[in-house]
DNA sequence: ATAGTGTTTCCAGTTACTGGAAGGTCAAGC
DNA sequence: GCTTGACCTTCCAGTAACTGGAAACACTAT
């Protein structure tokens, strides 16, 4: 299997399946004699694998992990259960500072008139501390 | 004003300061004859400006635009409106996103006993794409 | 033989800073 | 007058995770 095919099954660009490679990331894989990579399921399994933690959001440095984690038979839950828990916990943080991103450009986009005039709450608020996000305490 | 005071008043590193204006994102401050940067409350006006514009998620070139128009006494409160509330709209998108991300996450990590085994559903859920997350339609 | 597509390496650019080195400046204290 | 320490300058490099593009080689079909 060429980089073509292998980036297409695993559903990664072929820059980035070359990427993972340079990076070690995943084993760099055999050569054709005229130094073609080529690529076989199990190395198409591992991109899938780490194209989907990317997705979770798990960066590539923890996708190192797991994927040591997904090779190791004897690896105990515990272990994978401990760095998922962690991202929750990640996700859980961003998902709780975007709300109240949300909240304060929505009321200040609500109040904005939206017309002509220059009067604007919205600019008002960013040169004015006393009324923006984040208020110093 | 040298620069650490201004960049206090602003809120900002210095590191950054000095950055905002090597992109000219905001003007190149006056210098001292030893070559100090000096600033003045206008400048620093316009850094908090930036700082609180950046805090909300909005990217340099947006903060351009929003400088500009911060400038400009004669803009209509549209023209903000517009550029706000495709923020606000890329902001609820990426909460979506998040959402469904926690909630597959959270599932996964649920079902998992995170003990001595090495039977974990997290791990199989990224090796199997069949019950991951962002099925394939 | 040649056209077209696939592949290789390597370098550079992206975003928004941040860290650090080497060296110049300033105010205080002795 | 000199030293110490804080502050300032520029410039270079690095971060995360790729992505774009150039130049050159390989393969396939006609």
């Amino acid at each position: 299997m060429n980089i073509s095919a292998a980036s297409k099954a695993a559903g990664l660009p072929a820059k980035t399946v070359r990427y993972y490679a340079d990076i070690g990331l995943v084993p760099a894989p055999a050569r054709s004699e005229s130094g073609y990579r080529s690529y076989d399921d199990a190395s198409v399994r591992k991109l899938v694998f780490v194209r989907r933690a990317r997705e979770f959001g798990f960066s590539i440095s923890e996708c190192r992990d797991l994927l040591g984690l997904y090779e190791d038979r004897r690896r105990s839950s515990a272990d994978v259960k401990r760095i998922a828990t962690a991202r929750l916990e990640e996700i859980a943080k961003k998902q709780r500072e975007l709300q109240s991103l949300h909240d304060e450009l929505a009321h200040l986009v609500d109040a904005c008139r939206g017309d002509d005039r220059p009067d604007c709450p919205i600019i008002d608020s960013l040169g004015n501390p006393r009324r923006g996000p984040r208020q110093a305490p």
